[in-house]
Order: C-alpha cells, then sequence, then structure tokens
DNA sequence: GTATGACCAAAAATGCATATCTGGTCAAAT
DNA sequence: ATTTGACCAGATATGCATTTTTGGTCATAC
C-alpha cells in the first residue's frame, strides 16, 4: 500500500500496517487486538513484536505513515495541479486529501469511535497539533500580496480552520442523500476564498507559491520517515 | 427571563424552566432529576407535574421555548439592522444569536454532554429539522436576484450550513486562547460571503429581503407558542 | 538468525446480589 | 382548589467474585 517494500522486513511492516489500519477503521482501537493485526496480516503475533515494542508503537507508527502518506498526496496534487499551488488551491487540496484518507480524516475529527482510548491519552498532543494554514502562514501570504491586503490574517486563518473543520463534520447533522459530492463542495469552497481573499495581481501571487513552497518542503522534512524509525528498541 | 409572566401560573411555569435550562446546560439531561429541578425553582416536585406529564415533557417545554426564544432573537435584530436583511446579514445573525443561547447551540451541535439520554431518542428527529437557510430558501434568492447567477444554490446551502457547524464546532479542536472574538468572525463571515455570492444590484437585494422576511414570518408562525401549549393533558 | 504460538500476569468483561436513586403518585395539609 | 412531600416501584448504580480476554514474553522449531 505504501512504497519502500524493498526490503523484505519493510514489506512485511506495511503488510501489519496495512491489516491495522484496515481493522481499526473498522472496529476502532480499542476493539482491535494484536491478534486480529497478526491474522489479518497472517503472521504470528510474536513478528509483530519483532517490529514494535508495544501496540501504542505500532498505532504511533501507523499515524505518522498516514500522515505523511496524507501530506505526500496532496502536497504532489498541489505541486501537479494546473495553477500550481495558489493559496485556495493549497486549501483545496489539502481538504480533498482527508478526504481520501479517512484515517488521517479520524485524527484530524478526533473520532472516538476511532481512536478510542488513544484519544483520551493523546487529546492534549493533538490538540497542540497547528493547522498548517494558520495565522502565521497567512500573514507572509498577506505579506506577499496573496492575500487581500485589507483582510486579517488571524481571523481568516481562524475562518479557514472553522470551515475545513465544518466540512469534516457536518455529515453528522446532515443525512447522507442531502449531501452533494465532497469534491463538489471543496471546489466551490475554493472558489469562495478565492473570490472573497483572493488578489487579481498575477506577480505576488508568484510569490505566495513561493511561500508554499516552502511551507510544504518545512512539512515534509518534518515528517521524513527516518526520523520516526521503529528500531530504537535498544535504548534501554 | 422569557415572557408572558401575566399569570402568576405562567411565571411559576417560567420560573422552573429557568430552572431547568440552568441545570442541564451545567449538569446535562440525565444527572439533572426532577427534586432538583424543583428545588432550585423553589417550588414542590408535586407541582412541577402540575405542568407537565413528565420529565421528558417538561424538557420538550424547554426545547420550545428556547428554540422560540432563540428565533425571535435573531429576527428581532435582524429587522432592526441597518442592512434591513440581506441574505448574509441573515446569516449573521441567526448565527449570533446562536451564540447567545447556549440552549439553542447544544441542540444544534447535539452536544451529548448535555442533551445526555434524550439525544438518544431524538437524534432521527433532530436530523430531520432542516436548516433554515436550505436550499429551497437559496433557490428562491437567488431567482429574486439576491444570490449570485452562476452559483449553484444546491452547492452553496450545504456549503453555508457546513460553514455554520464549522463555527460552532471548531472550539472543540482549537484552544480558547487561540480563537478570536466569535461575533468578529462571524462578521468576517458575513462578509466573506457577500464579496463571494452576493449581488451589486440593488433592486434584487430588496426583492430579496421580501422573501427573508416571509421566511422569518412562517418561522414565527410555526413556533408559535400556542400550539405547542402544555395542557394536553386531557387527551387521554 | 528468525519466526512461532503456547503461555502468563494483568486487565477487562460478565454476572449477580445489594444498595441507592429517581420519576411519578396521591393522601393529607393548606 | 392548590400545593406539598412522604412514599413506592422500577430503574440505575455499586461492590465484588468469577471468567474471559489481551498485551506482551520466550522456549522451541525451523
Amino acid at each position: 500500500m505504501t512504497g519502500d517494500n524493498d526490503n523484505p522486513n519493510m514489506e512485511r511492516e506495511n503488510r501489519i500496517l496495512d491489516a491495522a489500519s484496515s481493522l481499526v477503521l473498522h472496529y476502532g482501537y480499542d476493539k482491535t487486538t494484536v491478534s486480529d493485526i497478526a491474522h489479518e496480516a497472517r503472521v504470528s503475533k510474536g513478528a509483530i513484536y519483532l517490529h514494535w515494542k508495544s501496540k501504542d508503537e505500532l498505532f504511533q507508527a501507523l499515524i505518522w505513515r498516514e500522515v505523511w502518506s496524507y501530506a505526500e498526496t496532496w502536497i504532489s496534487q498541489l505541486e501537479a495541479a494546473p495553477d500550481g499551488g495558489s493559496l485556495f488551491s493549497m486549501y483545496k487540496y489539502s481538504l480533498a486529501g482527508l478526504h481520501a484518507h479517512p484515517f488521517m480524516k479520524a485524527l484530524f475529527t478526533r473520532d472516538r469511535r476511532i481512536l478510542g482510548d488513544f484519544l483520551t491519552r493523546q487529546e492534549a498532543e493533538l490538540i497542540r497539533q497547528k493547522f498548517i494554514m494558520g495565522k502565521d502562514f497567512l500573514r507572509l501570504m498577506q505579506q506577499a500580496g496573496a492575500l487581500r491586503e485589507d483582510a486579517d490574517p488571524d481571523v481568516v486563518a481562524y475562518l479557514m480552520s472553522s470551515i475545513a473543520y465544518g466540512l469534516v463534520k457536518v455529515d453528522e447533522i446532515v443525512s447522507p442523500d442531502e449531501a452533494p459530492d465532497f469534491l463538489r463542495v471543496i471546489e466551490e469552497t475554493a472558489d469562495m476564498l478565492d473570490r472573497a481573499y483572493g488578489t487579481p495581481d498575477e506577480a505576488s501571487q508568484a510569490a505566495g507559491k513561493q511561500i508554499i513552497r516552502q511551507v510544504t518542503e518545512a512539512a515534509k522534512m518534518q515528517f521524513t520517515p527516518s526520523q520516526q524509525s521503529n528500531h530504537e528498541k535498544k535504548k534501554e
């Protein structure tokens, strides 16, 4: 499912994570046992403990993998997009990616059904996680001229977060048959934001894209897989 | 707290509802007992059963009162507003009212902490409740020329619901000290919507206001207090 | 060297008897 | 005619012994 299957060890590791992902999405963290995962991945339970010290570390690894996969997806889509990465197409692709990565969505919405007890332990940590398009980012974008000059970047950042949260949470209160296609809606959202906060200036849009590239590069660095590698067992 | 205190019976009824409101908002429906309410309202428990057949009906009455009070508030604010009721000021006041009516907010967000077991029984009913600014409304507004002609009213309606939901739910994932003032944010939201979907045409705006008046009148009729009056006891 | 699954202690779920609480009633007081 | 609060049955919570499950280990097999 995810690359780096060169090493046969890695292949198995990913197979286990795939199994975990599938089971956790269906049954939730609490109700998914290590034996279940082993069975689903067609390995022994012991094998799992050759890869991670505990169920918790396995889950942590899964989170890293999913976050990384999510980031990789939307950033590469953004880079390949015709508009090459304006502020609002960035918003659009990061949301679309959320839709395509149910696990990431569960993290974003702090879905207790799925994250179970893990959420209770890590909620504080998750709240500390900042939305990538936060105040600082929007301030930079405004300085670059990619955000309407007389808009308050702090408020707009908060508003954009709220909208994103609303878009992925609203299905709680709307019956599914009433909801239009999600991609259709985020297209509309990006268009709305562009009309309300975009600038016509071509040159400053280029500057904006520059900042986006910097930020996405930084994000990639932050999630570089080597850093979160699993064999810290030696440690103690 | 709420009008119609002419009749001394009504005065007591409202006192009980005030007590219930206060306790339920703090402790939630499940943990608020009828005795608690009686004590807080300084009446006997028996007295409460002279007003309503059951705890459930008391709660239902509370909901009606709060919904009505909410509707009354934002509609009258809208009518008094300088812009007399454009599409997006309507959105603004209905959101601001939500903020000032915590009970209404709990209903809108289906807050299980507050609604408790009542939610389990009534959730289906609540989902059936439609957002006042739904598809049909926006279609009318577009016909009247108060919504940009080339926008899809269905998608915009869904988007507006999502944004509203996001705005009241986002505090779940943002630490309170990061959040700007709520009124400031909804001002910004209304402004954003106006820029993205508003029309400059003065005449059609007047037509839009006409529709809004019709809809709010209809809403008022729907919630006319007499209809939900409490003495249906005779019934069986 | 690697992988396995029987095995274990700790944790969680279950069953159940007992105690407490709570929605609702109504005879008695006002 | 009203209002009250003691009272009751059913629901809910608590405590606890017993059973089952589960994260994690390690002697054994390959």
